[in-house]
DNA sequence: ACAGGCTTGTTACTTGCGGTAACGCTACTG
DNA sequence: CAGTAGCGTTACCGCAAGTAACAAGCCTGT
């Protein structure tokens, strides 16, 4: 039978394709996530059809490239999350384990942010929605899942904890995005911050006497 | 003096540059935020290097678009913001507004979280930070600026307001693009739900009794 | 009234990218 | 040894960004 040289071949093409995964890795993380194929491909120490081949188009590949990386960092989310602790320490050690992940490799995070979209090929009828990063989407859909099955929320949790999780969520990336970018405080600080906002501080915080008019 | 002349002319430049960044937001409301130079100019009825001599690049004509639907929501949203009334009320009107907006017109959302960024010209020497859309960098320093003028957070408190204003408008963004997508529930649920998130719901609410493994 | 310079517009070009077609090479199978 | 399946190449197409280089109109100075 040719099952086994089949398997071969199969091995040897996924062989390949990590092999390129990891060369388009390289490049993306030396030129950004506007990386061109001729580059990718020379990395490799190949030519584009290659490229091709293996993954479609550029947005297969981008995708594939994407979905290492987010998984690779939703692993360590869940660890931070699913860890035997007090909620508020679960909490700030989710987030201080994204905000290390994006401090360490931030050409990476830009690129799972950032995703192709680039090409002037054929149809581009995307819908909103679609154009934000599935890192944020899985990361949203995974919190909310941990939240629905932790919580006691009462009636429509599901929901609830959907809105909370894409929010907290997005809460997390947004602070994150502009720390990296302007590094007003350490990262400690920053999480903890944000824990006491999500904590009710923002409530509970009194009026300024004295303030302009009131 | 040639001071009135060069006025009449700014003038006319004036105006004609209104028409162009018109003529190009029809087109990216037709197109999405990957219009053509060529499209966007014959949608002006002209040519390229007109838009060129106006804008600079692409980049330059993209800002200057976002810059105008930037301004008009960042506007409804200080009204909503600064309006007399009860700090929840003025959150969840807050929400409203931002979420009515980009139910309105999602091309035109879309656009502004997604700028240009394509091209293969030259430097790209880009810095993590700078990607992200200018609006929702305005929209959070503006509303840590509310914050901090408004509550008493004692010490470090403006920064503690920056982390906030970025972190909930970040919040409010994840969630409004996950809603838009999906739309899960009504706008009014989904800003009760962000709301009672910011009010301390998440801390408050109690474990799951009988959960897998606690 | 005519030479110079401004802005406004054009056509025609270059460069560089995503994507593809058509062709070699190797190696394994009958 | 013929055939065929996969890996790889060169050479090309289409298209978009961006750029000369050139052609009017209009206003000004002498």
């Amino acid at each position: 039978m040719d099952t086994t040289q089949r398997t071969d071949q199969q091995r040897s093409a996924d062989r390949r394709r990590r092999e390129l995964l990891e060369a388009a890795d390289r490049v993306v993380l030396r030129d950004g996530p506007q990386a061109s194929m001729n580059a990718i491909a020379a990395e490799a120490g190949i030519t584009k059809p290659i490229l091709y081949r293996h993954f479609g188009d550029k947005g297969g590949l981008y995708a594939a490239l994407a979905q290492r990386h987010t998984d690779a960092l939703l692993d360590s989310l869940r660890a931070a999350l699913d860890a035997p602790a007090e909620r508020r320490e679960r909490v700030e050690s989710t987030l201080e384990t994204y905000l290390a992940a994006i401090e360490a490799r931030p050409q990476v995070y830009r690129f799972l942010m950032h995703p192709a979209e680039g090409g002037q090929g054929g149809d581009q009828g995307f819908d909103v929605g679609k154009h934000s990063a599935p890192l944020l989407r899985r990361m949203g859909e995974e919190l909310a899942q941990v939240i629905e099955e932790r919580l006691d929320l009462g009636p429509g949790s599901q929901q609830l904890a959907r809105v909370w999780g894409h929010g907290i969520v997005g809460m997390m990336h947004a602070a994150g995005d502009w720390w990296l970018g302007e590094r007003p405080c350490s990262r400690t600080e920053l999480v903890c911050s944000l824990a006491d906002l999500l904590w009710g501080r923002l409530a509970a915080a009194g009026d300024k006497v004295g303030g302009p008019g009131f």
